[in-house]
DNA sequence: GTTTAGGCTTCG
């Protein structure tokens, strides 16, 4: 969620991008922008309950200095213009470079900065300290005051109690360093419900029970020894001892307690203050954590490779894979690059059940523990993605388990290998955490794992590969290229430098457009590569009737034969139709007059009907007394219920001539295009899809392939009904509308990167969806007919 | 401005 931060330190991995560097090529990840407010625009309502709000910073005070515009969006447009004063300095983080559309008039910058993503951070410094305003409402006023009167309008300051100051019924706030915890758990009444332990320099440990209406209001406490700010909570006595108690408006604002590591604020809060006062307190109560072994004392948080059986400990890993055991126990798959010394236990289960790969290569394989999660952990456990990082709190790991869900009977005889349990409960913390990306345990850990792929000759049978082996896997779709390559994640394919080539994801379907099916239908020119959307029947329609009406005569050419055709009327009682036809006399004469016609003066729907009884049907008009094709976008020709359309532009305008029928066994659109020097357009299928993993999503086409995704042609698909419905289905299958996450299936699939030339010149990477297909084809009935050539049955009408 | 919980292992 983006955040605005009052007072509070810019985070270490971030650095300093000076505005005048700043272009739309710019990668904006862990960079910074830093600047004096020298603008700051109303708070402009743009839809329901969404907020614009554009400001301007300067580099300097100078006003040589470059100046940028920022335009902020959602909640931290309404923060900001709660919290910022121009005058006040701030950093962006997060933001995404766009092009200023204002340059011109403003001056400023070339380039805007968007601040919208969840990543989107905005620090803010006002140039006072705060005074002693008292009013709790200060910093909550909107104001464009200038920077001399800005003191006027600052946030109340926090006093906080030492906890050995804490005084029976009254509501305080405090600072402390966490000496145990148990994560947030659903209570028996309407809140979530998590509890403390907390000291302070008076070494006194005072208990704190909180409760909240959302998980994630609550401290996010990864370890014990991280530092907890809480703010409205009341003291009460209970069995003769002071406790806290959340108080209405609570909130909690947690750090890590290490000495030495960046203090940077976890916290549900969309604004909240944070003053140099804070930074002190917070390494103040680090080192005398430090002095007094708060956390060497408690922590049990130990690698695979250190593992005990029988022991219970904390183990901070990454989710590989996952599945349902039952209703009171899901298996997950974790690592955490280390090597337990026990034979790991392995747990059978049916492959169709399991969220992430289903298997791995032998040496990594030989790193993962199968973790069994109980009770009241399941449902937590159910939300989570593989790849997520995790520490779980209070595993046991459990040797010669013989009655483990799921195990084989060849597999039971086998007592001394270790299993992991986190069983029902909440007793002594016990529970699951999920680490962030960007935690510092988690950088770790990702480093430790990335050793691993480094270090190990993993090349071997790839993850994937074996699945194939293994099982056909629920999921609808399978790889087919050629490449034997590790699946790596969306977000780590994201931040690679040079994505260009093939990459293996495994991902679910987040969204996809168009909605409407036929929208993904279009006409593509092989010849000058444009793309079109196949014409509206409405319009086809008008071109026909323009024809009809301006139909005069005209002689036929000399190899062709002019003649009539009765079409029945369409309704009982209507009259019947006449209409004018010529035909190849060549064809006449070898008894195929069923096999091509030219149409003049037809409907749209005229014709269509006539599809039924002549292979091939060329509607024409008469112009300057010769016979000429209709205008675009009429189609060129009707091929039973297929039609076949010309590129505008790549076409030649010529008079209408005879097909060249020598040595061609089968007249087909081929011929015809090629004598009527017709450059034929082709049917594609274009869509985008939204895909996402555990850690990130990205969009990607579906267009080269995508008749190999669905299994059908796209002609098919533009003359079937069955064929859409196909595509529907497919679509309903991997992203069911209104279903969550869980109901959509997990795909291999493999990407092809590659670089689009924009407007600027700068290359754009775009990814394509190649070399996947559906494994069990349902192909609608058409499809036993090779595409694209041959003779085309005639559908029942 | 209710209630919940108020640490203290383990069916598997």
């Amino acid at each position: 969620m983006p955040v605005l931060f009052e007072g509070a330190q810019v985070p270490a991995h971030l650095t300093n991008i000076p505005i005048s560097l700043i272009s739309t090529s710019t990668d904006s990840a862990n960079k910074y922008v830093k600047g004096k407010v020298i603008h700051k625009g109303p708070l402009v309502v743009s839809a329901a309950d969404n907020f614009i709000l554009k400001t301007v910073i300067q580099e300097d005070d100078s006003s040589q200095k470059p100046s940028i515009n920022i335009v902020l969006f959602g909640d931290l447009a309404k923060s900001f213009s709660q919290s910022v004063n121009q005058g006040d300095v701030v950093v962006a983080s997060g933001f995404q470079v766009g092009k200023s559309p204002t340059v011109r008039k403003d001056n400023h910058h070339a380039c805007n900065l968007l601040l919208s993503k969840s990543d989107a951070c905005i620090y803010v410094y006002h140039p006072q300290s705060p005074s002693d305003s008292k009013s709790p409402q200060a910093s909550k006023r909107s104001s464009t005051c200038s920077a001399e009167v800005s003191q006027t309008t600052k946030a109340p300051k926090y006093t906080y109690v030492r906890l050995d100051n804490l005084k029976l019924s009254s509501t305080v706030n405090v600072y402390g360093v966490v000496v145990f915890f148990k994560l947030p758990h659903k209570s028996r009444g309407t809140h979530w419900c998590s509890t403390l332990k907390i000291t302070d320099q008076s070494n006194l440990k005072i208990q704190c029970t909180l409760f909240c209406n959302k998980r994630e209001d609550h401290p996010q406490i990864f370890q014990v020894g991280d530092i907890v700010r809480l703010h409205r909570v009341k003291t009460q006595s209970y069995e003769e001892s002071i406790q806290l108690i959340s108080a209405y408006g609570f909130a909690a604002v947690t750090f890590d307690g290490i000495v030495g590591r960046a203090v940077e604020p976890r916290t549900s809060s969309r604004s909240f203050q944070f003053h140099q006062e804070d930074q002190q307190k917070v390494e103040e109560l680090r080192a005398w954590a430090a002095s007094h072994s708060i956390v060497s004392a408690t922590s049990t948080t130990i690698p695979l490779s250190a593992t005990q059986p029988k022991a219970y400990f904390d183990l901070t890993c990454q989710l590989l894979a996952k599945a349902p055991i039952d209703t009171t126990c899901t298996l997950l798959r974790v690592w955490d690059g280390s090597q337990c010394p026990h034979t790991l236990l392995k747990v059978i289960v049916e492959p169709d059940s399991v969220e992430g790969p289903v298997s791995f290569s032998e040496n990594k394989e030989n790193l993962i523990a199968n973790v069994l999660v109980y009770d009241n952990h399941v449902e937590f456990a159910r939300q989570l993605k593989p790849g997520t990082f995790l520490r779980i709190f209070n595993l046991r790991a459990i040797p010669g388990s013989s009655r483990v869900p799921g195990l084989t009977s060849s597999q039971a005889v086998e007592h001394d290998h270790l299993a992991f349990h986190l069983h029902g409960g909440t007793s002594y913390g016990r529970g699951i955490q999920v680490l962030p990306e960007n935690s510092q345990d988690v950088q770790e850990l990702k480093s430790a794992l990335e050793m691993f792929s480094k270090d190990k000759d993993d090349s071997g049978v790839s993850d994937s590969e074996l699945m194939d082996i293994w099982c056909t896997p629920p999921e609808t779709l399978e790889r087919r290229c050629i490449h034997n390559i590790e699946t790596v994640m969306l977000s780590q394919l994201k931040q690679c430098n040079d994505p260009l080539g093939s990459h293996h994801v495994r991902v679910q379907l987040s969204s996809f457009k168009p909605h409407r099916l036929h929208q993904a239908l279009k006409l593509y020119c092989s010849k000058c590569s444009s793309l079109q959307d196949v014409p509206d029947d409405e319009v086809v329609n008008r071109v026909f009737s323009e024809a009809s009406r301006n139909a005069e005569l005209c002689s036929p050419p000399s190899w062709a034969l002019s003649g009539k055709v009765n079409l029945p009327g369409i309704s009982h009682g209507s009259s019947n139709r006449t209409l004018h036809i010529h035909s190849s006399s060549e064809l006449l004469s070898e008894g195929k007059a069923k096999e091509l016609i030219y149409i003049m003066g037809s409907s749209l729907e005229e014709t269509c009907r006539l599809a039924d009884g002549y292979q091939n049907i060329i509607p024409v008009r008469s112009s300057e007394g010769r016979l000429a094709l209709l205008d675009w976008p009429a189609p060129f020709l009707f091929r039973g219920r297929k039609r076949y359309y010309g590129c505008k532009s790549c076409s030649e305008a010529a008079a209408v001539s005879e097909p060249s029928c020598e040595g061609v066994d089968v007249i087909d659109e081929k011929v015809i295009a090629e004598a009527l020097q017709v450059q034929p357009l082709q049917f594609v299928l274009l869509m985008e899809l939204q895909l996402q993993d555990a850690t990130d999503t990205l969009d990607v086409f579906l267009w080269k392939h995508a008749e190999m995704f669905f299994n059908v042609s796209a002609e098919d698909v533009a003359a079937n009904q069955e064929a859409q419905d196909h595509i529907s289905r497919t679509m309903n299958a991997l992203c069911p509308k209104g279903g969550s996450d869980v109901h959509r299936p997990w795909l291999d699939m493999c990407l092809t990167a590659y670089s689009t030339v924009c407007d600027g010149g700068r290359g754009q990477t775009c990814y394509q969806i190649c070399d996947t297909g559906i494994i069990k084809p349902r192909p609608p009935p058409s499809e036993s007919y090779p595409s694209g050539s041959g003779p085309t049955p005639h559908e029942a009408a």
